[in-house]
DNA sequence: AAACGTGTAAAGACTTCCATTACACTTTGG
DNA sequence: CCAAAGTGTAATGGAAGTCTTTACACGTTT
């Protein structure tokens, strides 16, 4: 139902909170305690952020987990939407129960 | 920050949806279109909702697919906090920067 | 007895996350 | 200048998860 592609947490990560916390890719991966590469591969968009991600995240920016797994379940949904395209439309909608 | 330990999806539909629209787990797998075999591994909570299940669901239940995700997210990150556990407590939260 | 549903299990294909090792390149500090 | 640190990228391997198919045993229904 979203009407456009919903950003990547990588994206947000990328543009704007790093930069404004003045944080290196590397600094922030160590403080996460992750490795540079599996950080760098959320911020270029190669990796989505898993429950784990988004609790280190939570925890280290002070803004819940939450908030950015829901980014991702966002994201996840929209490419999952477009993958199974047709296979949705002709699913039936299953009727309820009379009502009485 | 959640209380108590979130429901799994599984246990909604296995307890609530299903008894009140009268399915069987086979017609509704076919309904869904997926094996039999893949719906129960969710009733029984031994497989998560994934992107594309929750798509499935709420193409099939009318009620959006992101109420199924999100409800899997919530059980993930409880589930990744009680395994974390320590390590969170442990993460240096990072500072803001000068506030000038 | 045949048809259908249920619970489970195992094997295989495929995907994703993550760490580690490695290489080439640029930038910065003493 | 040169060493240290950061960056982007890639390959390999382990662990785990989703999903299908095949299979077996059991119960219920007709």
């Amino acid at each position: 139902m979203a009407t456009r592609k919903p950003t990547h947490p990588g994206a947000i990560l990328r543009e704007d909170v790093l930069p404004h916390l003045g944080l290196t890719v590397s600094t922030f991966a160590r403080s996460l305690g992750v490795s540079r590469q599996t950080l760098h591969a959320v911020l270029s968009e190669r990796s989505g952020v898993s429950a784990e991600m988004a609790l280190r995240l939570g925890a280290s920016l002070g803004n819940g987990a939450a908030l950015w797994l829901d980014m991702q379940s966002r994201y996840d949904l929209w490419q999952a939407q477009s993958k199974l395209g047709e296979v949705l439309r002709k699913m039936r909608r299953i009727e309820p129960l009379a009502i009485a």
